[in-house]
Parts: structure tokens; sequence; C-alpha cells
DNA sequence: ACATTTAATATGTCATACATATAACAATAT
DNA sequence: ATATTGTTATATGTATGACATATTAAATGT
């Protein structure tokens, strides 16, 4: 129960209050996308607060994606997105170090568990593509460049693994990675390049291994990060 | 670049569109949190709508926890939870089959690349209280009480592994989880117990094994699950 | 019976007024 | 001079009424 959720009880708005009310009114009365829910109006009288308020409150549920209103028709409950809103708040400048710290760790968990999604769904067309991304990067010397490569690298396992939820999770956090990554030392850059296995490496692993092997491969590519934690 | 983040632009409501604008502003602004932003008023005039559009706007931002105000001290930038908002939309009711079955995939592939974060930050103290799970659970047979010693063993995983935020993530997804979970055959239920590795094999590992050990032994203790996707 | 017009309706937006909590300052008492 | 109290200005919170607009439904005309 995180402890942002109880709020000194007299600190809550009017329109905080109604928002709460509300959404517990969705789910007790098992509204589902595409019904139809009480207009302003009576909203507003069932309540005893003004439109303006339940104006307020509804505009919260709109960004969320939750409700969506016609001219007329009234208002429907929608399907969110749910990684949209998440995304609305993944700002470096607005999270604390120790919350992007603990996304950090997420990337690698996924990052290492994933290989048995990988082996379920590669196709030859998704190696021949991680194959390009790794001939791109091996024949860079420029340090951008293998940046770049290193992102779409791990980027094309995602899309590998076939799950659009993942996929997008991680294309999310990627202003987080970038801001942990570029907050190591070059000492620790350099072990990167000690590290004994290389996207090549994890390639053939794919390619002609298994998924324990893989697990063990990416583990240890993935070593240097694990130690800074 | 989410798909609904383009709505078709005349469908856009005002307050839409403030909500986009005061969004960006905050951003180019270099906002952090603490840092106080423009009076409602002021806001209003320079964008040239009514205060209460501006306030429809805002109350948004109020809802993910990225604005505050505070009566004659105005309104302040703040650190936003970001799976509070998350959470808001993790219902079972409001998303589609598709998603519901990628979350579930997701947990799967945190369950099997958190190994090395466990044996990073296992202590006595953790492995005793896994310990008296797997004991409550060998004692019963009532079949809810298993369920609930499941949940509390991977619950207490994701403890030891020590990060808040996925301990958190995973608390979000149990409704799913459970959603997923109820729509299995009984058939592919029965599965689950000629699966060859228990939560007793699995702390064995913990306590005396390694993390390849452990994610070898994770793996095969969620093939049931993974045979079904 | 069909097309067009008109009226009713619910949301979108605005302007205004007042309530309320807070900060800054002034006044008073000791 | 310090502490307490009172006053005022200010920014947000809430309510009300008005009008715009798009859509549905009814009414009208041919």
């Amino acid at each position: 129960m995180p402890i942002s959720r109880l709020n000194p009880a007299s600190a809550l708005s009017q329109v905080d209050k109604i928002e709460r009310q509300l959404e517990e009114f969705f789910r007790n009365e098992n509204f589902e996308p595409g019904d139809a829910i009480p207009k302003e109006m009576d909203l507003a009288e069932a309540m005893g607060v003004s439109r303006t308020a339940i104006r307020e409150a509804i505009s919260r549920f709109r960004m969320l994606g939750i409700i969506e209103s016609r001219k007329n028709r009234g208002m429907i409950i929608t399907r969110p997105d749910f990684l949209l809103n998440m995304h609305r708040v993944m700002d470096p400048k607005l999270l604390d170090g120790e919350t992007m710290k603990e996304i950090f760790e997420m990337r690698l968990v996924i990052e290492m568990g994933i290989g048995d999604l990988l082996f379920l769904r590669k196709t030859e067309e998704s190696l021949l593509k991680l194959e390009e991304i790794v001939l791109n990067e091996e024949k860079t010397n420029n340090r951008i460049d293998r940046l770049k490569y290193d992102v779409e690298f791990h980027s094309m396992l995602y899309k590998i693994s076939g799950n659009k939820t993942i996929l997008r999770f991680q294309k999310m956090l990627l202003p987080i990675f970038d801001y942990v990554d570029s907050g190591l030392s070059s000492r620790q850059r350099n072990m990167k390049k000690a590290g004994s296995i290389s996207h090549r490496d994890l390639l053939d692993e794919l390619r002609a291994g298994s998924p324990e092997g893989f697990r063990t491969k990416m583990h240890t590519h993935l070593l240097y990060y694990l130690q800074k934690i």
C-alpha cells in the first residue's frame, strides 16, 4: 500500500474525493469498455457537488483513457493504455535516484529472463536482422555509433520476444537507462570491453545454442552492470 | 510512439491541447520537484483560455502526482509515483486479453531473471521466512491455502530481491495473474503437480546452490505456464 | 415514403462570484 | 524588544449561470 495513498484525509480536496468515489462506482457497478456512464449533471446532483468539480474529476479519467465523451452521446468507459500513463511520468528529472536504480535493475532482470521467449519465437528473418546489427557494430569505431548499435541489439531482442508490452516497456524506460548508464565512470565503462561475452557471442548462442546457455551468456554479458549495483 | 498519442488532431479538446502544452512547458523549462509554477490566472492569460480549462488540465497532473498545490503558496512540481498511476488502470475488466497475456508473460520473464539479485541479497533471516512458507504449504491440503502460499512464496522472492519497484510492480499485477491463472483448464493445472521442481527445491537451490542452478530450476518450475503460452 | 428542417440534449468552454487557507505585515500588549 | 494577536492581500477551491457545438430525435414539407 503506497504511502501516498493515505494522504492526510483532511488534505483531500473535494475533487480528489469525487475521483475516488467515481473509481469505486465504476468498479462496483461492473462497468466495462463501451458502457455508458451517467451524465455530468446527474453525477453532480447525486453527489451534491457542482458540475465543475465533477468535470475536473472526469478530466482525470479522460487522461488515463478510462473515459471518453462525445457530444450528446454522453460518456463511455474505454480501454486504457496502461503503459501510456506510465510514460508521462518517466522523466529522469522527476524520479529520484533510488527509483531509477531500481528500474535499471528491472531491465537487467528482464534481459536475463527473456531467453526462453527468444528461443520460442526466433525466426530466420529476425536472426538475420540481429546479424546485421552486430556486423554494423563490429565495423564502427565511433563511440556514439557503438552505443546506438548496442541499444539496437537489445531492442531487437525484445522485438524477437514477440511481447509488445515488454518491448514498449523497455522503450519507455530508455531515458532512465541512458541516465544511469551515463553515470558510470569511464573505468566501469571499460570493463564492458573486458567482458568476455559480446553481442556476437549472444547471437551465436541464440542461433545454435540453448536457452540455458543463453541465460548464462547474457548474465556474463551484463555482469559489469550487475557488479555496479 | 503510442498510436493513441496521435488522436485525430481535430478530436483533441482544448483541455487536451492545454495538457500537452503544459507538459512540454514543464519539460522545456527544466522544472524539477519543488519548483513553483506560474499561477492559474497567468497560465490562462498566457494561453488565452479560461481558468476553468487550465484547472481541468492541471487537475490531471495533480492526479499523476506531478503537481501539488497549496492555497496561496501556489503550485509546485512534485515527484510522481510512477507505479501508482499504472495501478489505476490495472483492472482485468478494462484491459484486453492480449495485453493481459503479455503482462503474464512479463511476470514469467522477471521470475526467471531475478536469480542473480536473490543470491546477491539473500540473508539467513529471509531464507528462514521462505522455509516457513514452504513448510506451511507442505502441511496443508486445502487448494485455496496452497494457492495462497504459492503467492506468498513468490512474493517473498521479490522481497528478497531487495528491489521495491519490482516488488510493487508484481503486487500491482496480481489481479492480472489471478485472471489468467483462473483461465487455465484443470488439466493444465494438474500439470503443475507433475512439474518436477517444487518450492522446496527452489529454496534448497537458493540456500546452497548457484544462480545458474536457480535459473534452470525456476525455468522448470514455471514450465507449465510457459507451455501454455 | 423520403428528404429537409427544427428542437432537444449533453458535453465543451467561459466569465464571475465567493469561500478558504496561508503568508506577510501591522498593531497591540507585556 | 519580543511575543502574541489581528488584518489584509493572495492563490487556490468551489459553485453558478450562460452560451457554443455536435449529435440525436422529432417534426415538417414535398
